[in-house]
DNA sequence: AGAACATCCTGCTAGC
DNA sequence: TGCTAGCAGGATGTTC
């Protein structure tokens, strides 16, 4: 599942080798992908159109165009972005969108679920209103964190996953932040110490900032890969994600799964309190 | 306010 | 072996 740093992969790949290119034509299949707009309008918008440079916030992407449009782009669960030398005739399955670009490559969504979207959107990102800052790039100091999650009542993890707090952070490194931070996922933020509130702040980073550094998690289900479609080494490092049952890597308890914030969630319960 | 649940969808898999 | 029911999850919306 596509979080900050497999969007974030995504975007350094399309920054280096898209950059600089013309879209020359479009083709939108099916009515799930392009759905905030017509798909001919949609078409018409990114035809044409060379692509200046890319940004993202949380798991959005965006492709600034030459008319001050933005590409946008939300992976959802289960799209890619895979850039192919090849021409439209050979797509693979679940291919929703390929954009031709003047360098002979198409840029192709591909996206089983069919959660994920395209969208032209405007200069100022209205979509972005209701996001909050980025988890990475607009972390902050602990004070700035303290801040974000404010007298807030539910669990750190359901704060986390919560988009409008900070945004990028999904299931799975929800659940590793809160493991390195050594906090159990049902703590709410006023029971946070000076200290649990720094490792908190510090797992945040250090978790985002190595997986960006890994290019992402592939895990064999929920096959995430790069523009290349190559997949990312960031699961190597997981120490509770779908560990389930496995020994805890700092004290060798079980790893336990529970249900919360309706997602599957594994922790520690003798490292996490 | 927050939690629990349904919704969108397909691929995988546990269990017959 | 082959089928099917159930599960998985990001964002959004509804209900309690």
């Amino acid at each position: 599942v596509p979080e900050l740093p497999e969007v974030e992969t995504v975007r350094r790949d399309l920054q280096e080798h898209i950059v600089g290119a013309t879209i020359v034509s479009a083709a939108v299949h099916g009515h799930r992908t392009v759905r905030r707009q017509k798909p001919d309008q949609f078409i018409s918008a990114v035809s044409g159109r060379k692509l200046i440079s890319t940004s993202r916030r949380g798991k959005y992407l965006f492709i600034e165009m030459d008319d001050g449009n933005r590409l946008a782009v939300h992976l959802r669960m289960s799209g890619q972005l895979l850039l192919r030398s090849n021409h439209h005739f050979d797509r693979i399955k679940h291919t929703h969108a390929i954009l031709d670009l003047d360098s002979g490559a198409s840029l192709h969504f591909v996206d089983p679920r069919t959660f994920g979207e395209l969208w032209v959107s405007t200069a100022s990102i209205p979509e972005l209103d209701h996001v909050g800052p980025d988890a990475l790039d607009e972390l902050g100091t602990v004070i700035d964190l303290r801040r974000r999650l404010g007298t807030r009542r539910s669990g750190l993890k359901a704060i986390l996953m919560n988009q409008a707090v900070l945004s990028g952070i999904g299931n799975i490194y929800s659940d590793e932040i809160l493991f390195q931070a050594r906090l159990r996922l049902t703590r709410t933020p006023e029971s946070l110490n000076r200290p649990a509130l720094a490792r908190l702040h510090q797992a945040i980073n250090n978790v985002l900032t190595e997986a960006v550094e890994r290019r992402g998690s592939s895990l064999s289900d929920e096959q995430y890969v790069d523009l290349f479609g190559k997949v990312g080494t960031a699961q190597a490092s997981h120490c509770v994600y779908a560990r389930e049952g496995s020994p805890c890597v700092v004290c060798e308890r079980k790893i336990e799964r529970v249900k919360f914030a309706g997602r599957s969630s594994f922790y520690c319960r003798n490292c996490q309190r």
